[in-house]
DNA sequence: GTCGTAAGGTTTACGTTGTAAGGTAACCAT
DNA sequence: ATGGTTACCTTACAACGTAAACCTTACGAC
């Protein structure tokens, strides 16, 4: 009766659920570069190689962790109970959105892979057309709830590409001439770091608070389409 | 005198412009996987390791080809003559992000180079600049302006990552059965394409207007953007 | 029992990538 | 002439994704 359990260490027994896990996991850690199939493999205690056996090759292991996120996003957001009927729908979007942006946060890589991603993740999916029964239900025509998904973009998941990030262009230790060159071909953002600065004295540097940033954004849309909603449904 | 002019096919100079240049048209032939050192190499008749007498790495040619779109861009647009003063921001600033996505609709490998960018390219920061300098023509205060280019965020650009592409999901030859386990786990995307299909037959596949939806979402934007000038000014 | 089969894992190896190290040929001031 | 700089090439290497083949265990049929 003991001959099953017996040597004991047998180190995993190995599955997909498991891979995607550990690659999420390294991902967290140390960004999407240091996500290898060999690497991959060794926190597995496994080889590279062991891991064909469970997924095609690593584009799928990026369309899993793209999924699991998705799917970690469902269920904190399935979790919430917001009434959306009428004019609440924008409350329930809202908390949602900030919701997924929680769990995104917490996966900063998220969105490089969606940029490389094709075909879209079913969790991916899911949330949308949670998303869009939200709107449904707030009275929104499919019409206008189509335009409204395309125009949050990205912002529906959580994040939104910043690109105009002040501090990055003149980073570090500026010289008096080096400032003053920038400030002449750059007039207009020099005016508004001096105004900043002049506001908030001490903090010319990392002084754009991201999550203020994307609440602001995301109302503005929001907003937009409460006005479109209500102009169309009177 | 002729002993300037002799062997003749000196096939190239080799200089960072000239190697910028060949990496975007690599990129814009091939996309960013087409890209590699010893392609671009290749396309301008010298070696590999010659490219590193003009560029400290390939992280380098990647600023530099998006820098480079950055001065596209700029030279598209400097060009337009608009009115911005008062209410006109609006117009002008429309008619400048739209033709920056022209720009961009003929470099689409673009987002996905930003993506990966830390810091800012000069000449991006010219263009936020000068965008910045058109709101403030229109009366935006520093801090309206600011959360204006954060809201605007890739789409000040011209481009804004589209996570929802409906067909993508069950792309091609859709069975009965799986169309109809589809429409079960997804019924408000389901009623969206039947609705869709039903209004403009014959048309359930690659049925978005990528145009068309970013005008709507940059509308809606700068129309909030404008109310909130407004209601400022006041 | 034992044997065939197949699933799960490993070994080895190949082509491609970015790039470090060092060589070479041309030119230019001394 | 000569030494130094500038531009380019040759060789080489480590890391990557993954194809091909091989080993190993488990198990049902007989």
């Amino acid at each position: 009766m003991a001959a099953d359990a017996e040597v004991g260490p047998a180190r995993a027994p190995l599955s997909r659920d498991r891979v995607l896990r550990a690659a999420v996991r390294i991902a967290d850690d140390g960004g999407l570069g240091a996500l290898t199939m060999r690497r991959l493999a060794e926190d597995l205690g496994a080889e590279a190689m062991s891991l064909y056996y469970h997924v095609a090759n690593k584009d799928e292991v990026l369309d899993g962790i793209a999924d699991a996120v998705g799917r970690e996003i469902n269920e904190v957001v399935d979790a919430l109970d917001v009434p959306s009927a009428g004019p609440q729908w924008k409350q329930a979007v809202r908390r949602r959105i900030l919701a997924a942006r929680e769990v995104l946060l917490r996966h900063p890589w998220v969105p490089a892979v969606f940029e490389t991603r094709a075909a879209m993740s079913p969790e991916i999916l899911r949330y949308h057309d949670r998303l869009l029964g939200l709107m449904r239900d707030g009275g929104f025509s499919y019409d206008l709830a189509h335009h409204a998904l395309h125009a949050l973009g990205s912002r529906a998941l959580g994040f939104s590409q910043e690109l105009f990030t002040p501090a990055a262009g003149g980073g570090g230790a500026g010289d008096g001439d080096e400032l003053a060159d920038l400030a002449e071909r750059l007039p207009n953002l020099a005016g508004l770091l001096e105004h900043i600065s002049h506001d908030d004295p001490g903090s010319t540097l990392g002084w754009c608070d991201d999550q203020e940033e994307f609440e602001f954004g995301l109302d503005l849309l929001l907003d937009g389409l409460d006005r479109l909603r209500e102009r169309s449904s009177s």
